[in-house]
DNA sequence: TTTCTATATGTTATATTATAACATTATCAT
DNA sequence: ATGATAATGTTATAATATAACATATAGAAA
């Protein structure tokens, strides 16, 4: 593993969402929906939120089996989709692997500054970018359905001590 | 197969980069840096600007076992290595599939607008999108190095007929 | 409540993507 | 020529993801 320093704002357990305020925004959420967010896929959103650092699909199963449970991949791979199409979740793609969303009401337009170093990720929702790219895809003559936006670069804590 | 329409501009062979002009491109960059462009690499850039559309690793290696050779993936996967490094290649994370670099002296700062209908991918470079998320970093405080930016959406073409 | 239907989960197998590890060959500077 | 470095060949396997079908469960309709 790279090494493991100190959280930039975002994905911070001090700073940031608390596990329980995003289960709960989650149940709400669902409930407005009438999407079943089952005792299942609850924990895998759980597990997800758990880790300050994305996780692969395998690290959630491992992580659920961890008490002896008996879970496929397809158990993760179906919770995993159905909280992706809920925007409960993103998939960082350069990564293959899920993080909790901040603002799952503005799933789209979601921005990750993703630390190469310490491996946190910030989600921030730019309006500027959004505007820009929009802008650009115009005059393409492009419809934007799904940016995928993953800046990965080295957050403040990482390249202040080199 | 996704229905194949036709090209958007960026990656049509009619308006767009030829083959030939891309490879001579790829030789001068190489021979200026002082890197290898061998016979395999050169087969493999080549296999991946045929194609109009992203090619998974594996594609490139059936097409380059098509004559009878008995290449393994790992070859495959040294040569897009080597593409990569030199910013011949873009690697398309939400597809795991690579499509040519348009622009080799500026690899970075890609902005690629993927059609989901007709499977093409059109290169951008805009300032004003690199100067929007360069000044989202620095307040964030972070370093960018690698930026990905993927929009998946619809074409011109795609969304004009539908 | 019972029955039906749709949705969710369990289970086995396998597809797809990617790399580790080590052997061999070619290139190039000396 | 010789030796060092880089490139390629080869075998095996790791890591990620899905197909296909069986079973169970929740909620709607009777």
């Amino acid at each position: 593993m790279t090494s493991m320093k100190k959280n930039f704002p975002g994905r911070d357990h001090e700073h940031g969402v608390s596990v329980e305020s995003a289960l709960e925004q989650a149940e709400a959420l669902c409930r407005e929906r009438g999407a079943r967010l089952t005792p299942l896929r609850r924990r895998v959103l759980e597990i997800i939120w758990e880790s300050h650092t994305p996780m692969g699909a395998y690290d959630v199963l491992e992580r659920m089996n961890a008490e002896g449970e008996r879970n496929a991949p397809p158990t993760v791979y179906r919770a995993l989709d159905f909280l992706l199409k809920h925007g409960l979740i993103h998939r960082i793609e350069s990564q293959k692997a899920f993080v909790g969303c901040a603002m799952s009401m503005d799933a789209h337009n979601a921005l990750f500054f993703i630390c190469r170093d310490c491996g946190n990720v910030a989600e921030t929702h730019s309006e500027e970018i959004g505007e820009a790219i929009e802008a650009s895809a115009t005059r393409a003559g492009f419809l934007v359905e799904t940016p995928v936006m993953e800046i990965s670069g080295r957050c403040k804590e990482c390249h202040d001590d080199e």
